[in-house]
DNA sequence: TATATCTGTATCAATATTAGTTACAAATAC
DNA sequence: GTATTTGTAACTAATATTGATACAGATATA
């Protein structure tokens, strides 16, 4: 399978919608610059919407914008807006309830996995979606 | 596709060792515990050998076995050395190039993927085996 | 009202990855 | 020499993601 890059086309078509400023977009103009589907980038732009993180309008001359402004958007919640699951899985069938260890480990591992996805949700809120963009601005400096 | 479960393979697999301590384990032994293939098993338990975790031994009463402490094995060492990629993707399809955002973009989003990394390296490394096997068996409490 | 445009969404194909299985060579204890 | 166990190759099945086509519904404008 692919991997899961939906948090990478989100973050890149949050970075168009910022520079276009309050103008709609359409999902056809993004899609050439992330060079893909206009398709692949109206999923993500649901899901930001679900989240309250875009505005779209149908129509002509429709499209999409931010729904607030970019110092106000972090990274975390643009993570959890598109989240496909977690930094790891846990087992695909469960252990073997009659091992103590079996029976066990799954809890562990599950709490395991909450502490790791709040280090991740943690760090990725330390950076704004405006800050970001200085990064992407500042690469070629 | 089934998510990625190796991490939580390996963690159950090196309980199990440290439940056996010295003793040499059969695969088929661990895959007993962790109810899956012995095949499964000894795929990830190659991994955890060449990260010096564990040493094996073929041949009759061959087997598995901790190659140091479960208080000197950190998760983040297992992690890495089951490491099947990154928290995010990174774009599937390069994104347009004439674009100043599709441009830089991928430099961006690479620097937070090892700034991500790093951070869920961090928490792991909080943990060592011997501490998450108390978690194990205390989860019964 | 009619038309053109754009989103939202269903559906399908192509691709990739994982887990699981079988089979067998190589190594080793007895 | 024999039985046992790992290491590994090869294959299947299941599943997720991307990408593509198609079309209904909404909306600005004439």
């Amino acid at each position: 399978m692919a991997a899961n890059s939906q948090f990478s086309m989100a973050v890149h078509i949050l970075t168009m919608l910022a520079k276009g400023g309050d103008e709609n977009m359409k999902s056809e103009y993004i899609a050439g610059s992330v060079n893909t589907n206009p398709v692949v980038i109206r999923r993500v732009l649901g899901q930001l919407g679900q989240a309250g993180i875009v505005s779209s309008q149908t129509g002509a001359f429709g499209g999409t914008r931010l729904a607030k402004p970019p110092s106000e958007i972090t990274l975390c919640e643009i993570y959890k807006a598109v989240s496909c699951g977690e930094v790891f899985a846990l087992h695909s069938k469960a252990p073997n309830k009659d091992c103590p260890i079996g029976a066990n480990i799954e809890a562990a591992l599950c709490y395991l996995q909450k502490e790791i996805d709040h280090a991740v949700g943690d760090k990725l809120g330390e950076y704004t979606l405006a800050c970001f963009i200085d990064k992407v601005c500042a690469v070629h400096v």
